[in-house]
DNA sequence: GAGTAGTTGTGAAAATGGTAACAGCGTTAC
DNA sequence: GTAACGCTGTTACCATTTTCACAACTACTC
């Protein structure tokens, strides 16, 4: 099992190899991976074990090769299938931001609890009826979830959505979710990060002065 | 100083303790609060001793006086002034969704490229033209910069915010920033909190087979 | 007043995550 | 041919974070 931190810099690592480096580069070194992606040499070597990938050590790494290899491990055989549940500003700012990426995850379906909503495009998605929840994921097989509801929504739809199959899920909402053990969980409340931010912002300038 | 996580916890606690307790409460043991965030008892009890407030062994802690102890470590004196840079689908949800909230963290201004956005208030914050970066920063005293630009434009603004005095930075560019090592960062890339999500989704789903 | 039940605060251990150091190996230089 | 160089893969070490376990304490009971 990779761990938690190495996939996200692993995803990080892809990205850069897919476009960021010097048109024409074929090989690359751990130090230049490591500079770009702002993280130590040392690091990167050590995610790449993880994955079992292995460069030469005269010529460093296959650019094509270890990022096809890093989609093996991340992406699997088939892209996951994502659904979105609360369509508000969030919600919607995320479907748009996440389609103009090239990612191997697809937003398949959103859901509203706002019925006006229902049944039509939206940022350039299907969006369902809240009600269609259970029998959507189904269907489409869709294995994860993104949370953009109100706090007071969230534990509902959460334990809806994991009921119906979903295995991993984003939550956007600012409120600690319960899960069975075997759901992935990632929290992504916005304030709890600024308050974090402007935390440390302040020691910094304490330190300063 | 307290580690990243605690100030993270911390900061649900406060939120959980500000209107999530049973209306009347006004004391609560270690595992009712642990219950509440989702973790475990000895968490909170760690948690609690790095701000150095103490409860008392038969009646636990009292709320109110909890939630101001965290409120003084976290907000310190005077609240935090925040900009964010870059109004697009994800910025104005980010401005909308903090407006909501009670927090010691206000928006006081807003910056984006487009100049047929500047001097007008979008979604109630004055978004200004980016040129003015700088002298709205040092005017207003911010201390803080969400960034919700595009990955090409992230770094160049990041520079521009550190030096005109910025000392934290809530990163959702999806791409690494370099920044001095005063400087707070944290990143909140969507893309890789998705396909990390998936990643393990998919670990768990296998599992279960 | 002594005993009991139930909690806190905290040292010690475990787990997790990151860094440093080095053996091994192509490649190049001479 | 061989010595030297520079990089990789890996192991051992260090730092940070979480959990465990338990002494100390307070209220309550009898």
């Amino acid at each position: 099992m990779i761990p938690d931190k190495t996939v996200e810099r692993l995803s990080l690592y892809r990205w850069l190899l897919e476009g960021r480096v010097e048109p024409g580069t074929v090989h690359l070194f751990s130090h230049q991976l490591a500079s770009m992606a702002c993280v130590t040499p040392a690091q990167v070597r050590r995610d790449l074990m993880a994955i079992g990938y292995t460069g030469s050590p005269n010529k460093g790494y296959r650019v094509k090769d270890l990022a096809k290899s890093i989609g093996r491990v991340i992406d699997g055989d088939e892209p996951a299938q994502v659904a979105l549940v609360g369509m508000g500003n969030l919600g919607r700012a995320i479907v748009s931001f996440l389609r103009g990426r090239r990612s191997a995850l697809k937003v398949v379906a959103t859901f509203d609890s706002d019925a006006s909503k229902a049944g039509r495009m939206i940022s350039g998605c299907m969006c369902y009826p809240q009600g269609k929840i259970e029998e959507v994921i189904e269907e489409k097989r869709i294995s994860v979830a993104i949370l953009t509801v109100p706090a007071e929504a969230a534990q509902k739809v959460a334990d809806r959505v994991v009921e119906a199959g979903v295995r991993g899920i984003l939550n956007y909402a600012p409120v600690p979710l319960r899960v069975p053990e075997w759901v992935f969980l990632e929290n992504r409340d916005v304030t709890a990060a600024l308050e974090k931010v402007a935390y440390f912002a302040r020691q910094s300038a304490e330190g300063k002065r």
